[in-house]
DNA sequence: TTTCTTGTTTGTAATCATTACAGTCAATAT
DNA sequence: ATATTGACTGTAATGATTACAAACAAGAAA
């Protein structure tokens, strides 16, 4: 379902992007970190094992990873601005708890509404809160 | 539709909010410009009627209002904040040219998902982008 | 009227995320 | 080995938002 690591490299170097160190650590944190993270969550995962890391740089690669469409960003209420490398079309559901961010599926074909009809649609986001499974089992206990 | 200026002054009343001149100036703007305003646009929008208005004013009026349920905010991908008093569920479509924001009618029952099954679910918002239909009629001329 | 109390407004300063920019560094080609 | 190109880094700047304390307004009590 998400794409793998590998197809990700691969599609960097059809756009000829080069792979730099430091961009690989970013893009496979994403890819086998899918919990739409800040810059500043990448950050702090990467910067022990890269002490020399700086989040300019993280800005700068993700930022190119969505300008050549491998991330798409999620704004959140909160004024933060997420990153996610799930990029076919899907929901989000914050907790308003746990603040954890999850995917969820949705019929893409109830995304039409007559009062787009002469719009040109590029990107489409539906984002549910509320409190997650989880945290309503902890409340009942 | 949209609710009227006495209703939403009414709503304050009852919920024991003092009518202040800055609250009600800010409520009748909201009331009619249905226009997703930012706190820059409402200032600049008030601060000539009054003078001493200051934004911070707008930022506690408009976080007021959103507290007692007469607004909702509204976070675009531009990391800032557009507060909404259309309060009903609808979606939105951000005009990338333009940068318009739009009311979009939108058959909530259709974006129930199964993932969500067991999830409490407060607010549910659908976001497009692209280009509106105004500004596709200005590119073909 | 005066005083007291409560809550609102104001302006400045602080915070936080993001971007701009210029110098440094690394890799590859010549 | 040198030159060129692009990536990385760190600091400074920006812009939205919040914190906070002082000034202010309105109504209640004396």
């Amino acid at each position: 379902m998400n794409p793998t690591y590998e197809s990700l490299k691969q599609e960097l170097l059809n756009q000829d992007i080069k792979l730099s160190h430091q961009r690989l650590k970013i893009l496979e944190f994403m890819a086998s970190n899918v919990i739409h993270p800040t810059v500043d969550q990448v950050y702090q995962a990467l910067h022990h094992e890269i002490p020399t890391l700086s989040k300019t740089t993280v800005y700068n690669t993700l930022n190119l990873f969505v300008e050549v469409g491998l991330c798409i960003t999620l704004a959140t209420e909160e004024n933060e601005i997420r990153y996610d490398i799930h990029t076919f079309p899907h929901g989000h559901f914050k907790c308003k708890k746990c603040n954890q961010v999850y995917n969820v599926d949705i019929d893409s074909h109830a995304f039409t509404s007559k009062d787009l009809a002469h719009f040109e649609i590029h990107h489409q986001e539906v984002f549910y809160k509320g409190i997650c499974e989880k945290c309503l089992l902890i409340q009942k206990l």
